[in-house]
DNA sequence: TTTAGCACTCAACACTGGAGAGTGCCAACA
DNA sequence: TGTTGGCACTCTCCAGTGTTGAGTGCTAAA
């Protein structure tokens, strides 16, 4: 719905201010602030407009207003501008992250997102299933235990124990794995578990001793692995001084359901499909445990694919207009870092 | 100092049900328990000499008595005894972690201790550098970018981005790879850094190219390495109901203070010296910000070294009869596993 | 040595009234 | 017709008050 200029305005004046206090905003404040020079008597009327309208609430009759989701929704859209100032303040933020791998990176990144924002940061690493084959690698620990190193081409490593036939002596592993990375060098994991799903079907026609090897190992490893994002999150301590989190109950259920893997990965998969920023408020999420937070989130691409997302997590009140190119620019510092390390030696 | 009998006995009574509730504890409700046939009035001379001793106080005049550090010390040397009940629950907890490799392993216990007591429960990996070499690999990822792979006996797989000199051709890798896990197998990754380190302080005499080769990427790849150990918590979030921290703003100084590894680096540090169950209250940390709080620690050996540890964080008031087998078990799982994966296969 | 009795202290709680912030409505005004 | 000042009203917040109950220390008697 379209509002007018001044109604616009106050909507504007109140969300603003809400983000400052996490305070009702009142008529007088609002005519104080000289944007409109409008009595308090005057902004009462319009901010009865916008309360019919959705924008705003009353938490008790006789307290000022405070924005709905749909307010929020309506400032986001209308009123964020982001400066160029904050994007080069950005970038000197993330000048000197170390890492000395993939992973690290991830989490400096996680860390460094809510430093900055002073909220939750989070990255969901890539669905390894999704990334190409790089190197696989077999290193016998034990007699009955194998090792296996799997490298993406982007430089992610991934390492599974597995419990092995003693009959299968180390040279057939190195056999196996020779076969494997001639095989299927820039395939996907998935493309490849797949692939040895239906080469194991066939296998009573063609049997030679080397594919029964593969698929021996090959089943072992890829029938129970979990080639699944993990979610990487810093700064949970960070929501704790805020308001909205006085009531110590819902500040632990909200921790609670975030320390389970799933919860979150639920609530973040909604923003894996769609490239650039994206914003939930409160409502969107559908979980009332989590109805006072909001979500700025944007994925990260491998090759034009989402691989992955990263964002922060906060109140709803949060500071959109510093987040929102916080999180832009390090989607696109793991899109470039990506590209960077599985770009060249292409086949 | 020693107490008498029935001293003694009024100060169990007292701990045990301050660990219960967190309130002060009252003669009357001592004298109650019947375990004294002692009126109230007797209870409280009997309270008045510990307290003059140092093992309870009153936080306020007219209140019921509280444990001190040294009363909760007493407590714990004289009436721990642990349950063989206790100890094969343990063990059903334990039956069936899911993990597919080491770091996962050590995730999923920390993970389960924190489920199990309700605390916050933690595993320091070993120290990266006082494992044995069981295999390094180089990949490369791009012209500039090289991805090492290193492996330890234990099956702790750890990777490093290296940025390379495009002079150094594929097969150069190959071989410094070959040169040092010929050379260095079974030898300690700080022993590996220091003879490196060595040889390239005498490089001027005598070079020949695979030395200078391997020097040139030994050194790039070991100067700045990171082979420390790292902090795996979970179950912060289990702390935050506790009455001692009904306090929003102390529940988040210890939180902050946690996510900064260090500082949880240098409490856990005190634990890493000695073998066996370790318990460290309140005073002892000699930290304000975590005087209410309680660690029940062991650590957990590989070759009959100290090489990380794991163990509990919770209010003072902990229930140590159940968590102490608990972290004396799980250490016990972890020397295991490492002995198993770093069994065979010796030199 | 133990106990009953008593006076005393303190935290916790419910209740009260006043102050302050904010509203809606109405009548008056430009 | 839009704007404004005035006014009655509502509600939260807070400080002050009295009451209750739990617990103590002390004393004198058993």
């Amino acid at each position: 719905m379209e509002l007018t200029k001044r109604e616009e305005t106050v909507l504007r004046i109140i969300v603003d201010e809400y983000i400052n206090s996490s305070q009702p905003v009142g008529s007088r404040y609002v005519s104080k602030t000289g944007v409109l020079n409008l009595s308090p008597a005057s902004i009462r009327n319009i901010m009865s407009d916008l309360e019919e309208e959705g924008y705003i609430v009353q938490p008790h009759t006789s307290s000022g207003r405070v924005p709905t989701d749909s307010g929020f929704k309506y400032y986001i859209d209308k009123f964020i501008t982001v400066s160029d100032e904050h994007i080069s303040n950005i970038k000197m933020e993330f000048q000197n992250l170390d890492a000395a791998n993939v992973r690290e990176m991830f989490d400096s990144i996680s860390r460094k997102i809510s430093e900055i924002t002073k909220s939750i940061g989070f990255v969901i690493s890539p669905k390894l299933n999704t990334m190409y084959l790089k190197h696989i690698e077999f290193l016998r620990l034990n007699a009955e235990t194998v090792l296996t190193i799997i490298v993406t081409k982007s430089g992610i490593v991934h390492n599974m124990l597995m419990e092995i036939d003693e009959s299968i002596k180390d040279n057939d592993l190195v056999r196996v794995s020779n076969y494997l990375n001639d095989k299927f060098q820039n395939k996907t994991l998935l493309q490849i578990q797949n692939q040895l799903m239906d080469e194991m079907e066939d296998k009573k026609n063609k049997v030679n001793e080397l594919t029964e090897k593969v698929i021996k190992i090959s089943e072992n490893l890829f029938r129970n692995a979990d080639f699944g994002s993990e979610i990487i999150l810093h700064g949970t301590s960070n929501i704790i001084g805020q308001p909205e989190f006085k009531d110590v109950d819902k500040l632990k259920d909200f921790l609670n359901a975030f320390e389970e893997k799933h919860f979150a990965y639920q609530i973040l998969e909604k923003c894996m499909n769609e490239n650039g920023v994206k914003i939930f408020i409160g409502s969107d999420f559908g979980e009332e445990k989590i109805s006072e937070l909001g979500l700025v989130a944007k994925p990260y691409l491998r090759e034009d694919n989402v691989v992955g997302t990263l964002g922060v997590i906060g109140p709803k009140r949060m500071k959109y207009p510093e987040i929102i190119p916080i999180v832009d620019f390090t989607a696109e510092i793991i899109t470039n870092l990506l590209k960077k390390l599985g770009g060249s030696n292409e086949t």
